[in-house]
DNA sequence: TCAATACATCGAAATATTTCGATGTATTAT
DNA sequence: ATAATACATCGAAATATTTCGATGTATTGA
């Protein structure tokens, strides 16, 4: 357990943007960052900021093709998550 | 699934203080306040503050008898996050 | 080549968080 | 009653985060 790791992560998901973000990525199974923008109201820097901070930390994985990026969740960081506050319970 | 509860759950262990704190207090079983300020070097008012974020979230469960409190997991909050993070994954 | 699209980066403003010293409050021991 | 202990709260300073408009870069279509 990388305490670190836990404490970024949790961090990129405690914003309550990003957490819609996350959470309309696991409900469509991709997104490209122009999604966002519908979804939150945010302005593109901002998306941009946020998408970074959760591919910064692990939650999401980016695959730029061309000029857009494909967003996805990190299934095995979630598992990780599960796995370390199963163990805290 | 409410998400202001999962944002406010991992806000209060994305701080590196607090995820500290939580671990300790998960290790030991309970806690009380004063052990912290050796765990942390931090002040005791730094310590009442993220103490105080903790319980908030639902995270820690504070009990206080006479002058100390009690803190402990509330493991039941950590089953909703490890189910949570399950969903996504 | 030229224009449009999709994001990224920059600098600055607004806001929030962290931390401290000082002080307050309630409880316990003497 | 007095003093000590265990935290809580306050106001302020330092720092970090969020957000924006402006601009930059790479890619695609006409």
């Amino acid at each position: 357990m990388d305490a670190s790791v836990i404490a970024k992560a949790a961090n990129a998901i405690s914003d309550r943007h990003r957490l819609a973000i996350l959470l309309e990525i696991v409900r469509k199974g991709t997104c490209v960052c122009a999604d966002i923008s519908q979804l939150t109201r945010l302005s593109q820097p901002a998306i941009s900021h946020h998408v970074k901070i959760l591919v910064d930390a692990g939650v999401l994985i980016y695959d730029k093709t061309g000029r857009t990026v494909q967003l996805t969740v990190n299934r095995e960081m979630m598992k990780y998550l599960s796995a370390f506050f199963q163990g805290l319970s």
